[in-house]
RNA sequence: GCGCCCAUCGUCUAGCGGUCCAGGACGUCGCCCUUUCACGGCGAAAACACGGGUUCGAUUCCCGUUGGGCGCGCCA
């Protein structure tokens, strides 16, 4: 345990936890949580216009319904501007680092000749060994890394294996603005450092800034961490996920009924595998993960399977559990606010006895608390249109028929509401199915339910009978 | 434009030179179960981008083409 793992997330406060930056934190709190190490988690403000508080917020509950816990508490890069200062002034102590004084209209021209002459727009180093003494009066410079021209620098990156960019492409990038305030290139490098961070798992759009933050790493002297970047998760169309595709935030899929521990699993086996095996409980992912197994090449986001796994996931938890998971989700879910406020113990009680057959016909949680509508519904129920049609068809005939004998029933199961619509099906020469419908339309409001004797018994004597009567006579 | 990455069924993927007329999962379609819808069971269709090599032998290795993606800021 000599060598104990740092792994981290680092998300600049811009936006909500988007899906690919979850798979991002997953893999790293994966990695840390197998080797008995640490994960990290570092908010990347130093973008002062577009960091806000509410971005931080909705990133640290995102990851904490993932249940992706990070140890310590979070750092601010921002907070950390003096350090980085600090290591700027060393740099530019021992040479590796200068002052550059082109304005912005000089180095867009440099970027626009650049293009034209087909070169790549780079910063073509004309401070790099100019005298101090020429500097214009009144103009504060940046300072920029003095990089390697010649040669080539290598990252040896845990997925995409031994990348090598020649120098002549990386060109003096800025380290500190001319306000003083330190770039995202300098902070990471700095703080991943500083953390003690060993392993960095990030998205793959960083692949040519590990080159450049390599650069640094150099020129300071210090350790380059072990590096994997991960190819990033792109839309159904192919394209990158983004607002416009439906990109989301992590808290829209819990209001769209998912379960953390399914969209860890979808998320996990998006890149990544083991042989065939496509479940993983969380013990068993943290068991299994290496970056060995993710793979190189960028995958799509398929709702569908997310969905399916999520039914199973929800098939797979004890009755007790998935209620009160359900209870718990209501204030997040479309109509849950309203269903939450008719939970009284009766029908909590009702919420269990019913799981069982509610939650073979659910796939998230919002289908699950949709089933379970007829549980809250009030008198006279809601018909809907395909409902509406079986009692139109001759369903409310049956249901008057029906009504006597159920009345007279002695006691009231499922097994003793059956027998007596049987006994009325077959006086009638009807089939089950004929008679089944009528009452599951009276009953829910809906064409589908669960189990329909199991409905009666959930629902009771008196209101079965009430919700039978107004339909028959309606 | 330059650099880098990627390329197996519609989608996620297994495959790490012969075991592959390519396996699993989701989705799709069909059948069974059945009081509805589901669940479950059974079955089907469905892929190695293309062209060159290397090799006794390529899905697997190399090169090129094509097609995607990422990067090239005093953003992160």
């Amino acid at each position: 345990m000599s060598s104990t793992v740092v792994t981290r997330f680092a998300p600049s406060p811009t936006g909500f936890l988007h899906i690919g930056g979850a798979r991002t934190a997953l893999f790293n709190w994966l990695l840390a949580r197998k080797l008995g190490g640490r994960f990290l988690l570092r908010i990347e403000d130093t973008d002062r216009e577009r960091s806000t508080p509410e971005a931080v917020a909705a990133i640290l509950d995102g990851l904490e319904w993932l249940g992706l816990d990070w140890d310590g508490d979070a750092l601010f890069q921002f907070a950390r501007a003096d350090r980085h200062r600090e290591v700027v002034e060393e740099m530019l102590a021992k040479g590796r680092a200068y002052r550059c004084y082109a304005s912005a209209a000089e180095l867009d021209d440099m970027r626009a000749l650049a293009r034209a002459e087909g070169r790549p727009p780079r910063y073509d180093g004309r401070w790099r060994d100019r005298d101090a003494a020429d500097a214009p009066a009144g103009v504060k410079p940046v300072i920029r890394l003095r990089a390697p021209t010649d040669g080539v620098t290598t990252v040896e990156d845990g997925v995409q294996g031994r990348v090598v960019f020649p120098n002549k492409d990386l060109d003096d990038f800025v380290l500190l603005r001319s306000d003083g305030a330190p770039t995202y290139m300098l902070a990471v490098v700095v703080d991943d450092h500083d953390m003690g961070v060993t392993q960095i798992i990030r998205g793959d759009d960083h692949l040519t800034n590990a080159a450049r933050q390599t650069h640094i790493y150099e020129a300071l002297g210090w350790p380059v961490p072990a590096m994997a970047h991960v190819p990033l998760i792109h839309g159904q169309d192919g394209a990158k996920l983004s607002k416009r595709h439906g990109a989301l935030g992590v808290d829209a899929y819990r209001a769209l009924g998912y379960l953390p521990a399914a969209l860890r699993n979808y998320l996990l086996r998006l890149g990544w595998s083991q042989g065939d095996r496509e479940f993983f409980s969380t013990p068993d992912m943290i068991e299994a993960f290496s970056v060995s197994g993710i793979g190189r090449s960028p995958s799509r986001f398929d709702f569908a399977k997310l969905e399916n796994m999520n039914g199973h996931y929800l098939r797979g938890m004890a009755d007790a559990d998935l209620r009160d998971t359900l209870v718990a989700a209501l204030p997040h879910l479309p109509d849950g606010p309203a269903l939450l406020s008719k939970l009284d113990d009766s029908r909590r009680a009702k919420l269990l006895a019913a799981m069982p057959g509610l939650k073979e016909r659910a796939k998230t949680l919002v289908e699950l608390a949709d089933g379970a509508g007829f549980l809250f519904a009030a008198r006279p129920l809601a018909i809907e249109a395909k409902a509406k049609e079986i009692l139109e068809g001759g369903g409310r005939a049956h249901l008057a028929a029906m009504l006597p004998g159920l009345r007279a029933l002695e006691g009231w199961s499922a097994a003793s509401t059956e027998a007596a619509v049987r006994a009325y099906a077959e006086r009638a020469g009807a089939k089950l199915g004929q008679v089944a419908q009528p009452l599951r339309a009276a009953l829910t409001g809906k064409a589908a339910s669960p189990g329909i004797f199991d409905v009666l018994d959930l629902l009771g004597r008196d209101e079965s009978l009430a919700r039978i009567a107004d339909q028959a006579t309606a």
